[in-house]
DNA sequence: TTATTCCTTATTGTATACAATAATAAAAGA
DNA sequence: TCTTTTATTATTGTATACAATAAGGAATAA
């Protein structure tokens, strides 16, 4: 194994985090240590402390003394997360001063386009890794770490359950354009309006089609 | 040691945690897992699950390859972490139905009871427990895992906040009276004012006098 | 066949040893 | 004296060994 991190456990965690968000371990898979040790060519203290960690994050479910499962959603729990990053997102945006964003809009825009090119391309997985760039732009540029730090826990679990609800449609290509409208709205400090689209694009972007929040 | 949970790891982290939330050990102090190891008699595996876990918690901010350190808290932060708790709390106002706050009615009060009664008492330490125990079955209440996953992990650094700053003033027991206040709202259904009434009681609870949001 | 007990295996939990790195102190050079 | 280099120590990172527990299956009794 060529290390390019820190330390084993480091790495460990970004391998097995982003073996789990891209469905190459599915959820209720069982995931031994010393199987993991094996697969990675590690001894199981690195695996051990990476696996703990995604507990933690909730992306696996750890049982005492048995084994370690790699976590499910249930369609209430999407509902719950869904609804949550609503809250925190519309939170972002009441905090955005015009100085701050200013200072993110760059990177904003970036993602912006980057994610349109990679619907373009239909490029699904890009769409979404560049979709969750805009809105963790979006909350960093609210200049408030906790919520921050919230939002990125969030997230994960968010990525999540786009891979395992396989949450694609046609449609997902004309939600990506709310992310120019909500830029704008932000400079314009029309912020209800942005808050009101902004709960539009998550619930088509989050949810399950005939999910009621 | 004598053990009384299912692995030593979550005993020191229990342990541990709750001598940082009592300012045992102090913001910047270096907290190296072999003294640690031997303080509480046991191996550094343990210990070392533990400090992670509570890096993970931001109690400790641990310096890769050199070492973990009690971490502290700005008054920036402080002022972030208010904020993010006075939307959380009130989201959780309203997602609470009445029948999901009937079935916490009896722990709500409960809680309400027994910080009113440390106060009276001048039990400063208890007045928090049982204040922190209060807000939490309120979000409780929402039943909403996910809110209560991320409030919960907030509630730890709030904590922090009260001991590192010390956040008790004679006007503390005028504010826990407002418990009972907003029980009463919330029976009534009363949304806007009991979210209303919990932004002030926060902003007392929470802020350092002088901090504006 | 069905339940129950016992044994085997799989897996985690903890301690320990050693390597790698960073912090600290001491020594050498200017 | 002050800076730089070198050596020493403190501390973390990783591998490994073994104990403790849980899971699964085989043997036994009903």
């Amino acid at each position: 194994m060529h290390p390019h991190g820190q330390n084993l456990s480091d790495e460990i965690y970004t391998l097995l985090k982003s073996k789990i968000l891209r469905g190459e371990y599915k959820g209720g898979e069982k995931i031994p240590e010393e199987h993991l040790a094996k697969e990675f060519g590690v001894s199981r203290t690195p695996i051990r402390e990476a696996v703990r960690r995604l507990g933690e994050y909730g992306l696996v479910d750890i049982k005492p003394r048995c084994y370690a499962v790699v976590s499910s959603i249930s369609e209430k729990e999407a509902a719950d997360i869904a609804r949550v990053r609503i809250d925190l997102e519309c939170l972002a945006i009441d905090l955005i001063t015009p100085k701050n964003l200013e200072a993110n809009l760059k990177d904003l825009a970036r993602h912006a386009a980057e994610c349109q090119y990679a619907a373009d391309i239909d490029d699904r997985a890009g769409i979404f890794i560049q979709d969750s760039l805009f809105h963790l732009s979006l909350v960093k540029a609210s200049d408030n770490i906790t919520l921050y730090n919230v939002y990125e826990r969030l997230e994960i679990k968010i990525q999540q359950l786009r891979v395992n609800q396989n949450l694609y449609s046609p449609e997902l290509k004309d939600y990506i354009k709310q992310h120019g409208t909500i830029m704008s709205l932000l400079k314009e400090g029309k912020k209800q309006e942005c808050k009101n689209l902004m709960y539009e694009h998550i619930i088509h972007e989050t949810c399950p089609e005939d999910l009621k929040l």
